[in-house]
DNA sequence: TCAATAAATTGGAACGTTCTAAATTGCAAC
DNA sequence: GTTGCAATTTAGAACGTTCCAATTTATTGA
């Protein structure tokens, strides 16, 4: 059907030049007379010309090549996906093209996927890596001098850039919120307790008990899978305790309402009989019945600063690695009631 | 910092063979000797080569380019997360590798994307269009033999194919499954009006109306934008009706969980006082308060299919357009009660 | 042992671009 | 008219792979 490719030859041909002449068009050089530039582009829109970028990327540095690769570890989790849109934003206004691909949560699909990136040549690549993923997977990859972001989850021991939010501080925020509500009795649920992130998390909510005074007690911490179903069943688990929470801050916002589909069904109304508070500020947390109060991370807002990040080092050819913990903001709207009355007073 | 790249002919010194040799081990060749083929393997792990596919599509057919294009109009909205996952699942089980892109429904960064993915030489590429995209921007993607798969919209006026799912019976379905709930006066609620899906959505709405025998009113289908807070408003405006709907069936399931909350705000509870029906069968449809009674499309089932179309078209060397209308089915759980008692008495 | 064949390997010419260094052109000043 | 210098243009050698045709090596059958 379709006939040979056109190349650069064809349309130096028609347009009388040399095949120099139309590659300096092709790369926008200042050195062509503006007619010439005018007439080689003339004849490439006129004959359909389709610029082969990996004969390009042969003679040119792989820093040229133009594609940003992005590896995310879950992208049904719009937090994920968001992030992917923030950092196609500014990838695409400087003028690259992003790679995304997903990895779901697998690491040998995550080793296939970079190794895949890295076939193709890309100029840098942004990871959000698998858990477990081991930091020396991606040794080779920023030996070869490929600039490497990480975000989300920190890979300890590798001398990458990353960006992680402030899972700490935004935790402690959260409860000394309820502290200052009136509770006492906190929960921490949800979460796997053998990732980086729970750990930061976790550690968050100890500082914040202890600043405040208050007990801290293993039994309030209750993990889970951090998805709406943990949620359900950490609080079913921790309405077991003998001495009850009035409240608690979650793993992250999928738990949190989780927590509150569970807590209907034992006939209590978060945000009355029990305040809850998430973590993510995912988009459906503005509109849920009752709003969810939660810690914002701005996935989209992350993203742009990633690739930001990764842009400023491919430009420096190289760059040392930059650990940012972007900061994180408590976002109070009506899953922790107003805090007037006593919240003891309202379980049973 | 990094030396020069490894080239096949390093590897081929360091083997004792010739680059020939190296590139049939690379390719997977049945005429390299067994021996030969380890020990290539080996050196090349050793050295830590790493394979250039902008080079090796410098010769081969782009068929061959091993990147399969996938392009959505709104990364944001898990369905389509989830239909990229989807495609990957088979792409990459198939050899190949997903290149996603997203375009926030802007026609123009999809002209670019897709260009991009052309200069890049994909093997084939799977859309869902913009909103008002023009078939005539594929056109000479097509017509140089690039397979593509348009998916979930579809594009009249080109020879593509095409899965979309069957939105007239399946908004028939739900129509019908409220009527045998004992409704009559039911709404269409949410939608863009000047969309391809919308128009057919809102046939199968009036095509169960006049097959149940109910009257077609006009003043019951109220458009509103398909997302969350569409939703609360549609259901507003639906409620100011004289003869007022008591149940609706929702151009999406963001519509229809607006829908709950809007009915929250009157002090009405979906499933009990008023039947709430959906369309996509998000994931959160299944753990929402109440869980929501939907018309599932299974947007990964969806992704599936179009990879191994396209796939089928990519091996084919050219097919012709194929066009699916993807089944559907109606998921009843909880947002339309039992229909045992009389809805009009409900109401109030 | 020697053909005859089969199996395995190989050199060199592509592929479509960019880059370097050199050649050509234009133009102002002599 | 030259000359000099800047502005344009260009031929040809890369880049790292695959493919073709040809060569070398192993295997078989007499």
């Amino acid at each position: 059907m379709s006939k040979a490719r056109l190349t650069v030859i064809d349309i130096a041909k028609a347009a009388g030049v040399s095949k120099s002449t139309v590659s300096l068009v092709l790369q926008g050089s200042p050195l062509v007379k503006e007619a010439t530039r005018s007439k080689v582009n003339a004849t490439m829109r006129e004959l359909g010309y389709v610029y082969n970028r990996g004969a390009a990327n042969l003679r040119q540095a792989s820093a040229r090549s133009g594609i940003i690769g992005v590896v995310v570890n879950d992208l049904t989790n719009s937090f994920f996906a968001e992030l992917a849109v923030g950092v196609d934003t500014v990838v695409q206004s400087a003028g690259f093209v992003q790679f995304l691909s997903n990895t779901s949560e697998n690491t040998d699909r995550q080793r296939e996927v970079v190794a895949s990136m890295r076939e193709h040549g890309i100029s840098g690549l942004i990871v959000s890596p698998a858990r477990a993923t081991d930091a020396a997977d991606f040794k080779p990859l920023v030996a070869s001098g490929i600039p490497v972001v990480v975000v989300v989850r920190s890979l300890p021991g590798a001398r990458m850039s990353s960006i992680v939010s402030d899972n700490v501080g935004g935790v402690a925020m959260a409860v000394k919120h309820l502290v200052s509500l009136g509770h006492s009795r906190i929960a921490f649920l949800g979460g796997f307790p053998d990732t980086a992130v729970f750990a930061e998390r976790r550690s968050g909510y100890r500082k914040a008990m202890d600043e405040s005074g208050l007990k801290f007690d293993e039994e309030l911490v209750v993990p889970s899978i951090p998805s709406r179903a943990g949620g359900v069943e950490a609080i079913g688990r921790a309405m077991t305790i003998s001495d009850r929470p009035t409240g608690a801050v979650c793993f992250n916002d999928a738990v949190a309402f989780g927590v509150c589909d569970g807590l209907r069904a034992r006939r209590m109304e978060p945000g009355r009989d029990f305040a809850v508070v998430g973590f993510d500020d995912v988009i459906e947390a503005k509109t849920a019945v009752p709003a969810l109060t939660t810690i914002s991370v701005d996935p989209q807002a992350m993203g742009r600063r990633a690739a930001h990040l990764l842009l400023k080092q491919i430009n420096a050819g190289k760059a040392d690695a930059e650990n940012i913990i972007a900061a994180v903001r408590l976002v109070v709207r009506q899953s922790c009631g107003t805090g007037q009355s006593k919240p003891e007073g309202k379980l049973g």
